[in-house]
Order: structure tokens, then C-alpha cells, then sequence
DNA sequence: GATGAATGAGGCTTCATTCAT
DNA sequence: GATGAATGAAGCCTCATTCAT
């Protein structure tokens, strides 16, 4: 094996890229991300063979990131309200925490590069929690509702619910806990 | 007089750039969307000084038709559920009889290039409906959340149901239901 | 006869031309100088069919109203020294009361767009001048040296003298004195 | 460690940039420039950051370049009319040599893009010759006479010889000595 | 003649990507 | 692998000039 591609730089890029795209967009250079990463223009391309096989790394790793943070800890049992409840928070507390992660992740969602097949994986991250959810929407009002449409709604209040925490974070634990609210009554 | 400004052209480069947006993305070249407004590309900037004019006016132009066909033929009096549901119905209607429309205001949404001052030129056309939203959630469980986070989630969940009615529009209608109840829900 | 070109328009864009060349340098637009005369952009064209022919008649009127405001009340007699005197106040004056005018025939006297025919009608226009020149130096230091040569050296030190006034305008009269006296140094 | 950034392609633009505006005017597209300097369009801008800063170092390089040339094997002692014979011939003799640089640092030296800063840097590299000047100067009729007023006269009159020199080439030497004679009888 | 919208060629510059070192 | 100079396609916008009104 010849020298390895050094991980850490793979990181700087990943976390150069994710700045750079809070502050300057999508339409960034490429030879800013790398500056920011510490690291010459052209070694960007080492690493990553286009800006769009860049962007869809990012995409992928960040949503990974999210769902998996989202479900760390969840207790295996319990009832599944408080299970939801601590995967929200969770959730919303990485949004907190990271916000320029988020940030990115929005950005890059609406973005054409994004292909179908990393939009799938996206998907197939978060379906711990899309699992959950069907398990306790299956009583509730939205039994018959598609369960496609039902995440999207989870997903679209999740998103209201970070950006306004983000907007006035002191109040953001209890604006969690009202999203959460909505979000249960919504599906249970 | 010479040729005035015409606003058929003005309305061709509007037209243009949602379509153009929609299949290209924001970083469409202005000579496409000349192009394909069936005018000279140097002629745009005629009508838009910059890039960031034109996107901007479309913006606000696409909310504002948006937010002008929720309200349109609304009663004035009936009860408050009648009458969001109105709204709802149109503005979802809408959503589906003019999918570029909708997508291109997505993306825009979403860009850097859009201004605050045009996004709160956005937020007061979408008022009326707000007003509206306002008065119902007065006695249900969102009577103490601030409106702006009420607001936000209204939309999210509108946003939610136009994107699943896109992706299944011969339940359309049906989903519209389903999210408005989901809203109802939430706000009563 | 038709209606007339007005010679108060033709007028109005050869002032303007020179004050937005002073402003703006010579790629200034056309439109710019069409505003600044208070004509729509496109009568500019009219009066003058190319921008370089309004480059051209500019420079022509500029050199001839400066060789004739030169030699204007210069007594038909009198020793050739006080006559000389008498044309390089007019023509330093001239360059301090218009400076504009001296600026803006500075930088087209420079310009590839100036044709050879309107230099060479410039130079007729100075004719005078110089014809006073050639009586002077017939006897002086300088009587073999080709006329057009010591044309230029006297061209460059009113250049030299008109751009010291400029910067220091207080001692203007001064300066063009001992302009004068360094020109008379040299010719006679 | 890469390619590094070549000196030799660095003179070709210069080079070529000279050519060029003789040729065409400062107007002329950078384009036309790298094709001239054997490079691709963009590398011009690997060297130069904007056309603007092209044409400030080409200035003061082609200003430098004559001043050094000016006072090149200048004898320490000896007098001073024959230090600044020495200069005047060194001068004037480049300018023939090299009448391309001299035309181009023309152009240059009237056009707004260069800077004030450049100016001055032009005007410290002829320093020497002007120290020359005023020692030269002290007991002559010039005594009085401000320095930048004499050393503008002075290179008016470099300038109308080298002209003279430039359109009768055959006769040049002999041009270039009624120039200093001219020069001497002002100053001295 | 006057107006100013329409035209479209062209210029400067940016930037993803390649490649010599 | 790492570097950063080299490449050249492309984009936004300007502007002299034309032409419909």
C-alpha cells in the first residue's frame, strides 16, 4: 500500500468545505475550501474528484452525522413517546450545537449536484427514527397517511422548529419542547 | 415617444427565468434566460439591472401571486376553520398548477442573493394568512408561542404537503386534506 | 430646408463631452455624455455619427479656440518679443480659465481615434503662432534648427508652464513669466 | 515543489503589454496581450491580479528601466554640463532604441488607471537625474525657480526632442544635441 | 428630429480541473 | 502524494450604434 491518503486532511476538507459554504455559499471555489483546509488547490482533488463528488460526501456525512446523533443513547424500551422525545432532542440539540452544520446541510439539500442516490442514503440514515415514528403513528390520526408524507411533515417541523431555535437560542430548549408538542400532536 | 418598456417583455424574462431556474438551477447564464424570453441578451438588463434584480423581483413576485391567490375569493365571514381552509385549498392549488412557480421560489428561498429587505417584503405579502392563523390559534394549545414560530410551522407543514401532493398528484387533493388537518391539529 | 440640427444641441454635447472626458476619461460612454447635455442617448448620434468623430471635432475646436483666443488682440506691430508675450498670456490664461478644456484636449491629443488629418488641422490652426515663432528665432540660437522642432520644444514648455500653473494657481501669473522668459532663452 | 511562477513569463507579459498598446491602445483586451505572450488568457492573471495593475507595474518598470539608463556609467566627478550631456544622451538614445517602451510609458503615463502612488514611485526613479538638474540649476537664471516647475520643463523638453528625434531618425544625434542645447541655455 | 429601448459583440475576470515539478 | 501554476471555457455586464415610435 502506498502512502495513505491522510484521513486528517480528508476531515480539514469536509470541515473547510462546511464553513465555507455557511459563509460564501454554494458557489464557493474551491480554492477557498482548500485554503481554509490548510492544504494546496490542487490536493482537494485527491481527496475528492469534483466539487460535486465533494459536496455529495459532505451531504451524505452530515445527515449521517444528524440521524445518528439523534438516536444515540435512545433507550431500547421505554414507551415510545419518551423514546421520540429524546431523539428530538437530540436532534434539535446537534442542530444547536452545530449550526453550521446545519446550515451547510440546507443549503446543499436544495442543491442540484445532490444526486438521487445520495438523497436515498440520506434517507436510509434516517430511518431509525422514520421506524419510530411509523410505530407510533400507527394508532393515531395519521394511520392511513402514507408514511413517506408523514416524514416529510416530521422532518418539515423538526426544520421550523431548529430554525426558530436558532433565531432566539436562549429560549431553545423551550422551543424544542414545543415543536416536539406539535410534532405529537400531529401523529399521535 | 420611442418603444416604451414593455411589460410583456418584462413578463416574458419572469416567465423565462422560473422555467430556466427550474431546469438549470440558479446559476442559469443570463443569455439563457434572454434566450429563452425571446429577447436580446444584453435586453435583460434593460428590464433588470443585475442578476440579483432580476432574482430578487422574481422572488417577491412569485410570493406575492402565491400569497394573492391563497386569499382570493375568501369569505369574509364564516367561521375561521372555513375560512383557513380556503386559503389552504387555494394555496395548495396553486402550488399544484404552477410546479415551476413553486420551485423556483424554492430555490430562491434558499440563495444568498435574495435580500433581507425583499425576504421581509415576502413575509408582509404573506400577512393576511398569518392574521388569519393568528386569530385561530388564540384559544388552542399555541396560544402562548410566539407567532413568528406559529407562522414558520404553518408554512413548513404547507411546505411539507405540496412537496408529497407533487410527488402523487392524483391523491392531491386528498393530501392537501391531510396536511390541513395535520395543521388544525396543530394550531387548535 | 428641414428643421435644422439646433446648434444649441451640438454645443451642449461638445461641453459635455469635455467635462465627462475630464470626469471620466475618454471611455466614457456615449450616454453618459448625452445625459450630461441633457439629450437622450440616442440623438448624440445625430450631431455626430461616431463616438471618434465627436472625439475629432472636439479636438479640433479645443485646439482652434485655444490658438485663436492666443493670438486674439495681438498688436499687428509692436517688437516681436512683446507680441510672442502677448499670445503666451492669452494662450496661459486660457488654459486657467478653461482647464477642462486643457485637460480634455490633453487626453484626446493622445488618443489613437484622433486622425491624422484633424492633427494636421490642428497644427493650421496654430499656424499663427508659430509664424511668430519662426520671425524670432531667425537670428537666434536656434536658426538652423528644423521649424517643426522648435514648434514642439515651444509646445512642450507651454505644456510644462500651463500644467505648473495648474498645480500651484495662486503664483499662475508668475509661473508663466518665467515660462515665457525660459522659451525667449531658448529661441532668441 | 511545483512549477514555480516564472520570471520569464512574467517579462513575456510585459513585453508583450508594451507591443500591445503600441499596436492597439491601452484598450487593448487582455486576451490579445497573453496570445502576444504565448500564454493562456488566464495565466495573465496569475501575474497580475487586474489588467489595472498590468498596466501600473509596466509603467513604473518602463520608468525605471529609462531612468537607470539615464544615469548608466554617469562619471562620479567631471563637470556638470558634461554628467548631464552623459544622462541627456543616455536618455534620448534609449528612447530611440527602444521606441516601442517609450510609446507605450506615453500612453500609460496619461491614462487614469495609474495610480498616484505609481506616479510618485516614477518620479523617485528619476530622482538622480533631477538631483542633477538642481545642483545645475543653483547658479543659473533658475535659480528661483521652484524644482518640480524646472524638472517639469525639463523633461517637456527631453520629451519634444525625443519626438523630434523619433519622426527624423537619420538625424538623431545631431536632434538630441539641439535638445541639451536647449536645455542648458534654460537652466544654466 | 427626438427619444430611449433593443441589439449583440466583446471584455475582464473567475474557477474547476489538470499537470509539471 | 503534495504543490500551485497553467489552462481556457464561460459568465455577467457594458456600450456604440440602430431603429421603432
Amino acid at each position: 500500500m502506498p502512502r495513505p491518503k491522510s484521513q486528517d486532511k480528508r476531515s480539514a476538507i469536509i470541515d473547510a468545505a462546511t464553513r465555507v459554504i455557511v459563509s460564501q455559499g454554494l458557489s464557493a471555489p474551491t480554492a477557498l475550501i482548500a485554503k481554509e483546509a490548510g492544504i494546496a488547490n490542487g490536493s482537494l482533488f485527491t481527496y475528492f474528484a469534483t466539487k460535486t463528488e465533494l459536496y455529495n460526501q459532505l451531504y451524505l456525512e452530515l445527515k449521517t452525522e444528524m440521524a445518528r446523533t439523534a438516536i444515540k443513547n435512545m433507550p431500547a424500551d421505554g414507551n415510545p413517546r419518551d423514546r421520540l422525545f429524546t431523539a428530538w432532542q437530540n436532534w434539535t440539540t446537534w442542530s444547536t450545537k452545530y449550526p453550521d452544520k446545519r446550515k451547510a446541510m440546507g443549503q446543499l439539500a436544495v442543491c442540484d449536484e445532490i444526486t438521487a442516490e445520495t438523497r436515498a442514503a440520506g434517507h436510509r440514515a434516517m430511518q431509525p427514527i422514520v421506524g419510530l415514528l411509523e410505530e407510533i403513528r400507527a394508532n393515531g390520526s395519521m394511520s392511513k397517511v402514507p408514511m413517506p408524507f408523514v416524514g416529510g411533515l416530521m422532518n418539515s417541523i423538526a426544520e421550523a422548529t431548529m430554525d426558530y431555535m436558532a433565531q432566539d437560542p436562549k429560549k431553545a430548549k423551550e422551543h424544542a419542547k414545543v415543536g416536539f408538542e406539535a410534532l405529537w400532536r400531529l401523529i399521535s
